[in-house]
DNA sequence: TTATGGATTGCAACCTAGTTGCATAAAAAA
DNA sequence: TTTTTTATGCAACTAGGTTGCAATCCATAA
């Protein structure tokens, strides 16, 4: 197990455990981001229950260590590079699904521009995926 | 019935069905973005068969009188204003949800900037959903 | 190094969302 | 009105996601 990981649990007080510890190396060795359903067949041999993983991406949402990609085929989630908070999640980035290979990815480079919303109107959050062709697909 | 519902139904050249005509005069009578579920739950007394209301959507959908909206609880389904056909779906409008009631809306209006993506990378679709408090909950 | 308390896991059971095949019923065309 | 075509209802199924609870494991402190 990389240190990475190791330290990544410590720094966030979140206990290390087999579990935890195959989720976060998972999302760190692919690029891509990950479904629950990803995640279970990436580690289908350690034989992880369905829940525990559940709760393991549950966890990570709430530290703020992964984020939520949705699309319309479900949710996908993938590591925040920046610093996030439960408080405080900021991915103004762009996230790209590629309608050919089927991987979803994050564009960190990219930023959302700024969008003025009507009068009354407060953002939170936002969300920004574009579905197309990939480098490698185009 | 609406003169809309059955007039859109013949120009998209569906036959005009119960379920058709219910699903899309729910979607002209509420101004907001409807799941499966809400579609479910206001047609309950018309006890239309969960398989057949999937199904009106999906046609609805390849016809291009509504789009998906996908956020971190699943979809949901708006009429579209502009005319769109099944190959050509225009939707550069941004989406906002309410965290307070729990709405999705179309800003028709607000449409998403031009986003430069990467060499090698070709858009076909756009999704802009911006979550925060709208103008009655903020 | 071991005991202990609180956190995490696995299991069973459950719910909702969404899909498929097929026989029946209803619309539109003849 | 009859025929043809399309849509519906039903049963059955898959996948995604949640909850409660007993057993187990991890980190801390003795």
């Amino acid at each position: 197990m990389e240190q990475f990981v190791s330290d990544t649990l410590k720094s966030y007080q979140l206990r290390t455990t087999a579990c935890r510890e195959n989720v976060l190396q998972t999302f760190q060795n692919r690029e891509t981001a990950l479904s629950h359903g990803d995640l279970e067949e990436a580690l289908k041999d350690r034989h992880f229950d369905r829940v525990t993983i559940y709760r393991t991406l549950k966890t990570f949402l709430e530290k703020g260590i992964i984020h939520k990609i949705p699309d319309d085929e479900g949710l996908r989630y993938a590591l925040c590079r920046e610093q996030c908070v439960e408080a405080d999640h900021h991915h103004d980035h762009v996230h790209f699904k590629c309608n050919e290979c089927g991987q979803t990815n994050c564009l960190e480079d990219l930023l959302v521009p700024p969008i003025n919303l009507p009068e009354g109107y407060q953002a939170q959050e936002i969300n920004l995926l574009i579905q197309g062709l990939c480098e490698k697909c185009s």
